[in-house]
DNA sequence: TGGGCAAATGGCAGTGACTGCCGTGCACAG
DNA sequence: CTGTGCACGGCAGTCACTGCCATTTGCCCA
């Protein structure tokens, strides 16, 4: 971080929406265009070397206005993972009936990918993500928080008796980790998602088979 | 984030001990005596309520000393995940000859486990950023290193001709959500944690057995 | 058509995080 | 005793963010 500030939950998403859809629709415009210049500006010059004057200025809004819109910088970059976290839970409850946990995952799992991957911003922020170490944390930031989401999905999926929902929360980091991985592969090469999908379970079911590569 | 900056990483770690392990020595005890205010502090007051500038002054430095040792308030909670993560790659790299991935991964992690939580300062951090959005924060910010450094561990315990590392990767991404959810249920129970370590891969297992409980 | 209210906005000043630059004091080699 | 090299302190400047206040805008009602 350059000048230096806490990363906080940003107070302004889901204010009440008293007065009719109209008032929230024009927030939504102006939301998004402040968060399309943004993105445009961080793909060009970078993530760190943007300014928010600059975000500001290009969707034609005021700096103070901007951060009526986004906690800051990172919230803005962290905004998809919202999305992300929806369509994980989505795909979670979805799932049909009777399937094991690691199948509920691989449902949730190729729902995103393909849901996902379709977005056209998609390979904007994980280029914008690649090349920059403060937009990575942007993104991770988020990340305990789309993690909890999906435990609870997961503990509503699969009730227990137990207190410490340890089987959902492991369920949460492991889908995680494994749509890491997936999104990695798939966008250093140029072959579909769901293949990379397919290569990560595989190489997942290879390893709690214990039947992986021995060692040396 | 407050002011405002961004992440970057620091600058510091590691410069070169030409003169001889004297000075290295020295700086060593302005880095742990700043390192020990801050933690103090932190505990004391909050993350995000501590300022640098009582930090450096209850370590009896200057300001601009404190970011010739920290790139910032985040990179010095992050410290930890350094430790963290060279006892997990030596764990990996210790473990006997001919153990399975998943073996491999439990020796290491219990071997944090027991090592890590000695550390005082531990129970220390972890209430700090279970307090603070912003810790936690910045210690995410660590996470994709440490998984870095584990796969690269993972890669050269069980080589593959893959390039894509699939599963080192995997592996990594494992370790972590698996210690993550054992020092949680360890710091909120009082049981050891090896106990915690132990429901954790009895979890793991139910679940990659499919035999969990099923859907309601 | 003219208010009048409330939300949205812009401007401004202030704080805190960081950075580059420069001057000083101290330690050790010569 | 003098130079040289660090580490450090101080200072000014940028950027991120926040609280506060004044203005504008949209809309409902008289």
């Amino acid at each position: 971080m350059r000048p230096g500030h806490n990363v906080r939950t940003m107070p302004v998403t889901a204010r009440p929406p008293r007065p009719g859809a109209l008032h929230t629709r024009k927030q939504d415009v102006v939301r998004t265009a402040i968060s399309e210049a943004a993105i445009e500006l961080f793909a060009g010059a970078g993530f760190e070397e943007t300014t928010i004057d600059e975000i500001a200025a290009a969707a034609g809004v005021s700096t103070r206005t901007f951060f009526r819109y986004f906690a800051s910088k990172a919230d803005l970059l962290g905004q998809g993972m919202v999305r992300y976290r929806a369509l994980l839970t989505e795909g979670i409850a979805a799932a049909p009936r009777g399937l094991g946990p690691l199948q509920v995952v691989r449902y949730a799992a190729e729902r995103v990918a393909t849901e996902g991957a379709a977005f056209p911003r998609i390979r904007q922020i994980l280029q914008i993500t690649s090349h920059s170490a403060a937009a990575r944390e942007a993104q991770l930031a988020r990340r305990a928080e789309v993690e909890d989401g999906l435990a609870k999905a997961f503990a509503a999926r699969f009730p227990t008796r137990r207190r410490d929902n340890l089987m959902p929360r492991l369920l949460g980091g492991l889908t995680l980790s494994l749509l890491d991985v997936t999104f990695r592969v798939w966008s250093a090469g140029d072959k579909p998602i769901t293949n990379a999908l397919d290569d990560v379970f595989k190489a997942l079911t290879a390893v709690v088979d214990e039947k992986a590569v021995q060692s040396r």
